[in-house]
This record gives structure tokens, sequence and C-alpha cells, in this order.
DNA sequence: ACGCAATTTTTAATCATACGAATAATCATT
DNA sequence: AATGATTATTCGTATGATTAAAAATTGCGT
């Protein structure tokens, strides 16, 4: 009876659910452009912002985000929060879309 | 007057909107796992409603987003409609995260 | 306490999603 | 060419998710 279910491409018991997630978040603009940007310098928000040409909420709204899926980290250093690209997965991504132009220098 | 925009990591005259455009279609877990299937083998549409237990509009919804963002092309053979990853963006995309475990074989 | 940097909350507007129902396209029979 | 079977697309719409940005808040250093 499941004679012809052999070899199908769609695999239902994987959902993808953290990959598709990572790109979701990837797939915004201002976000692309933050994340793009961090790949090859570390920076804190207000550099981010000012950058941008964007108000520090949106900003610090799409670094919540990001921050929230693991795709950046961010350390304080004093008054400002520096953030960079700590996920594999984000950083393997972005260099498939831009080429190894984009190299994370962002120790 | 502009000694101090430098190197600047954002770049704001790019804006990076097809490349967010195609991660933002394939950041949804249907259409990734769509996407990811066909990268194996060409599906016709019945095939792959019947395997991810969808009704087919939706999957043909799903369908249409992907191949009005030019990720895949159908061609027809009778009354079936046969799809296939056709994207090098997107091929470079799905391989980036799931390694070249799926290669694309959909000719 | 003050000022600067960053975040969180709140608001409203916009967009995305799922899926039943209706429609269209193709082919084989008659 | 009309009928029916199969497959695929489009429409309608209710529901939920995202978004931007002002306003309020928190954290840090002096």
């Amino acid at each position: 009876m499941l004679e012809s279910s052999a070899k199908l491409p769609f695999d239902s018991s994987k959902d993808y659910d953290r990959e598709s997630e990572i790109l979701k978040v990837l797939g915004h603009p201002i976000r692309l452009k933050i994340v793009a940007g961090l790949m090859s310098q570390s920076c804190n928000v207000k550099k981010i912002w000012e950058c941008l040409n964007l108000p520090q909420a949106t900003v610090s709204q799409h670094l919540a985000l990001l921050k929230n899926k693991d795709i950046i980290t961010g350390r304080r250093e004093g008054v400002e929060v520096y953030y960079q690209v700590t996920s594999p997965e984000a950083i393997r991504i972005i260099s498939a879309i831009f080429g190894d132009s984009i190299n994370c220098k962002g120790k």
C-alpha cells in the first residue's frame, strides 16, 4: 500500500524551524545591513544608527531581535555596547550571499 | 566636510533589498522545506502537498511566491507542473545552511 | 544628580499566513 | 466538441505577526 512513497524529496520529519528562523531574521534590509556591516568589524549602537540614518529605537529593536535569535552578541564597554556576529550559520549564509569579500574580522 | 566617513562598516548606498528579499522568502518553514526538497529533485505540485500534508492551495501560494521571486521555475508536462530551483543565490544559501549533502540534481 | 548610551514599552499601521471555495488548464474518452 | 478526471491556480477573508518610531526607562561613568 505504500509502494509509491519510496524516495520522496520532502522529509516530513524535519521541519527546518531553526534554519528558517535565521533566514527570516536576516531577511530584512535593515537587519541584513547591520549584520553584513558587523561581519567586517564590531561596532557600537550609536555608530550603527548614525551610519544608517535611523532612530536609535528602531536600530535597538532590530539588534534585540538579532540578539534574541543568537545571531549577534553584545559586550558592554563602559557606557556603550559593542556587537559582533557570533552565529556560525549566519556567517555562512552572509558569506554565501556576498562572497568572501565580507570576512568576519569582528573579533 | 566628509572627513569622518572614512571606513564605516555600514554602506548607506547599498540597501541589500534583493538579498534580503530572497532571505525573507526562504525564511519560512514550508518554503524552505519545499526549496530544500526541490534541490534534490524536480517535483510536481501534487507530490509536494501530499508529502507535506498540506492543502494544495497553501502549497500553490508558496510556490507562486517562490516563482515570482525567481527562486524556482515551473515547466508544464501535461496536466502537471514540475518545479525546480533555478536561482543561483538561493542554491548558494541552501548549500550554506545544509552543507553539500544537498546538491542540485533537479535537472 | 547629571548626561550619554542603550533598551523597553506602547501605539498603530501594515503585511503575511492559512485554507475553503471557486476557477482554470490539460488530457483522454466518447 | 462535450464530458469527466486530474492537477494547479486564484479568490476571499479571518487571523496573527511585523514594523516603525515616539515616549519612557534603565544602566553607566563622572
